[in-house]
DNA sequence: TTTTAACACGAAAACGTTTTCGCGAACCTA
DNA sequence: TAGGTTCGCGAAAACGTTTTCGTGTTAAAA
C-alpha cells in the first residue's frame, strides 16, 4: 500500500526544500530547469497530487458547494442535482448533498454540518415543514456569515438571495387555458394545501385562466389534498378523495393536477369510472417525470426543466463565489415552462 | 455580516492563549472554572463552531464519503443515495456525490477529484463504459493508496473490496418461476447485452428457471436490447424491437424484463396488439420503481431494495474507516430480493 | 578588481485546529 | 524554610499547502 505522497516527502527524498518542490511543480521561473525536471519526474513517478484539504485551508475556499433538498427519490430533484453537478464539475467544484427529508430539524442540522468550512455556498430548496413553520433563521444566519445561498423552486420572499424558479402561475395558467381552449367546460384542479408556495401559485394560475375565459370558479372543483397523503401508505385514500371529486361532479371534463402523481391517479380513477381519456376527460399534470412519459395514455404535462434550473442555480452560485464585486446584487431567474402535449389531451 | 469566528480571535478578545480557548471549549480539567465559563459564554455568543477543514487536515480524515454513480435521475440509484445519506448522517458523515454518466473518463476524473484528501472512502457502482472496457486501474490505484471502496450493484470480481449486491440470478429465477408456475408456456426475456453484469446474471436466472421446469430455451424468445436504446430518443425503436418479438412469436404468454422500463414498454406493446394483461400475457419486471407501482395495470416486479443496499454499503464503509483492525477482510453482502406481486400477473 | 545584477534556492508565515510539554505560581508537607 | 505537588496556563508542533522575502553564489558590468 503506497499512501499518498506529500511535498515534504518529495523534498526529503530529493534533498531540497519544500518550497522548491512546490515551485518546481508549479513551473515557477525561480527554479532551474534541472531541478524542475527532477522534481516533476519524481512527482509523476509517485503520482503526486496536492492535498485538497490543505489547499482548502490555505485558500479559505473549498471549491465545494452544498446542496440541501427535501428528497432525492424524486424525478424533479434528481434532475436538478444532475444539472448542478454538471456545471459544478465543469467549473471545478464538487457537490455535497444533504437531504432534509421535508423536516425542519434535519434541514437546520444539515446546514450547520456544512456551514463550518466544508463548503463555499449553498443551493437549496426549502422543506415543507420549514415553509409551514415559516422559521427561516438558519438561512439568514448563514447568509449573514457571508456564505451565499441560491434557492430554487421552493423559495420564499423573506430571504434575500439569488433564486431560480419557474413561473408557476403562468405555467398552470397555460395548461388550464389549453384545456379550456380544447373545449372543456368543467375543469377541476387537484392541488395541495396553500402553505406549499408552488401549490398556491398553481392554483392561482388555474383561477386566472378561468377568469380569462369568463368562467366562474366552482369551489367543488378545487380539491386541496393534504400533503401527508403523498406518503406511500396513503395513496389509497388519495385515490378515494379523487374518486369522490369525480362522483360529486359528474360533469367534469378536464383535470389539472399540480403534480405528476395526482394526474396519474386521476387518470386511473377516470378509467375506473369508465371515462375515456381524452375523449370524455382531458388531463394535464405538472412536472415532467418518468410517469408522464410512460403512462398509458401518456400525460400532457407542464415541463419544469429541472436540469436547467440546477445548471442555472450552480452558475449563479459560482459566479457569486468567484466575483465578489456584485456581492450585494441578487437576481431571481425565471425558467420558462412549456407544455408537453401527449395523449391525455386532444 | 459577521464572518465565522476562530479560536484565534476569541483568544485575542479574551486575552488568553489559543490553547486555553481550545481546552476551555472542550471542557479540559486543565482550565479553571472561571476561564472555562468565560470562554464558553463568549463562544456561544459568537456562535463559534470549529472549522471543519482545519479539523480534517489535523485529523487526516474528512468524515466525508464519496459516492460515484452512473446516473442520478434513476429511481434505484436515488434510493441507494437516500440510504447512504441516512446512515452517513446518523454516523456523522457527509456525502459527496459524483456522476459518471456511464462514462469511463468521467468516472476516473471524478474519483481523482475526490481521492486527493477530500474524502475518506468511496461507495460506487461501475459505469457501463468501464464495464465494457474492463479497465479497472483507477479502482485498484485508489485501493492501493489505502482508501477503502465499497461497490454496490454493478460490481466486478477483479476488484478486491467490500461489495453489496443482490442475487440477480436468484431474483430473476424466482420471477420466471412465478410465470411458469402461473401456467405460462412461452416466456420471453427482454434483457441487455451481456457486458452489463446484472443483465447477464438475470438472463442466466431465466435460463435456470426454464431448465428446472424441463423447458428448452428458445433463442427467439431472448431479446438482447442494445443499451444505447435507453437514451431517450431511441425509445421508439425499442418499442419496435419488442413489437417484432411479439409478432415473430405469436404464442408468447409471459414476459420477464430485466428492468422496469422494458417491462412497461412490453405492456404497452401488448396492449397495442390487443393482448389482455394478465389474461393473455403476464409480465414481470426488475427493480421496483415508481413506474411499476403506478402503471396500469400495475407491474409485478422484483424488488431490489435500493435504500437497504445504500444503508448497508455506508455501514460497511464506515465500519472499515473506523476499525482499522479488520482492514484486510472484505465481505460481499447479498441483499435479498423479493417479488412484489401486482396486477400484471395472475 | 570591485560593484551590481541575475539566478537558484531556503526559511518562515499563514490557514485553524488539537495536544503535548514545559513552566511559573501557589499551595502543602515535613 | 526547603522541597514537592498541584493548578492554570502558554508555547510550539503538527497536518500539507503556497507565497513572500531573504540570502548566498555566480556572472555581467564598470
Amino acid at each position: 500500500m503506497r499512501k499518498k505522497i506529500t511535498l515534504k516527502q518529495i523534498a526529503k527524498e530529493l534533498d531540497v526544500s519544500i518550497s522548491t518542490v512546490s515551485k518546481a511543480l508549479r513551473n515557477s521561473i525561480e527554479i532551474s530547469e534541472d531541478t524542475r525536471e527532477k522534481v516533476q519526474a519524481f512527482a509523476k513517478l509517485y503520482n503526486y497530487r496536492p492535498n485538497n484539504i490543505a489547499l482548502s485551508l490555505k485558500n479559505r475556499k473549498t471549491k465545494t458547494i452544498g446542496v440541501i433538498i427535501p428528497e432525492i427519490v424524486h424525478h424533479f430533484f434528481a434532475k436538478v442535482i444532475r444539472g448542478i453537478e454538471l456545471v459544478a464539475n465543469r467549473r471545478g467544484y464538487n457537490v455535497i448533498v444533504g437531504l432534509s427529508n421535508e423536516s425542519f430539524d434535519k434541514e437546520v442540522i444539515n446546514m450547520q454540518m456544512l456551514a463550518n468550512g466544508s463548503i463555499d455556498g449553498f443551493i437549496l430548496s426549502i422543506s415543507k415543514e420549514t415553509l409551514q413553520q415559516q422559521d427561516y433563521h438558519h438561512f439568514n444566519e448563514t447568509i449573514s456569515q457571508g456564505m451565499p445561498i441560491v434557492m430554487f423552486d421552493r423559495v420564499v420572499n423573506d430571504i434575500i438571495c439569488d433564486k431560480v424558479i419557474i413561473d408557476d402561475m403562468k405555467g398552470s395558467k397555460n395548461a388550464v387555458n389549453k384545456l379550456l381552449n380544447n373545449g372543456c367546460k368543467h375543469v377541476a384542479i387537484i392541488t395541495t394545501k396553500d402553505y406549499v408556495s408552488v401549490g398556491r401559485l398553481r392554483t392561482q394560475g388555474y383561477l386566472e385562466a378561468l377568469e380569462d375565459h369568463k368562467m366562474i370558479p366552482n369551489s367543488n372543483l378545487i380539491l386541496k389534498v393534504d400533503d401527508e397523503l403523498l406518503s406511500e401508505d396513503h395513496l389509497d385514500s388519495l385515490e378515494d378523495e379523487i374518486e369522490g371529486l369525480f362522483k360529486r361532479n359528474k360533469n367534469i371534463d378536464g383535470i389539472f393536477a399540480v403534480n405528476e402523481l395526482y394526474a396519474i391517479i386521476a387518470m386511473k380513477v377516470a378509467r375506473k369510472l369508465n371515462m375515456k381519456i381524452p375523449d370524455d376527460i382531458q388531463v394535464i399534470g405538472f412536472t415532467d417525470g418518468v410517469l408522464s412519459k410512460h403512462a398509458t395514455p401518456s400525460l400532457t404535462t407542464v415541463s419544469q426543466h429541472g436540469q436547467e434550473m440546477g445548471e442555472k442555480a450552480a452558475d449563479l452560485l459560482i459566479d457569486k463565489l468567484e466575483h465578489e464585486e456584485d456581492e450585494e446584487r441578487f437576481q431571481t431567474v425565471v425558467i420558462e415552462t412549456n407544455l408537453i402535449e401527449r395523449e391525455s389531451t386532444k
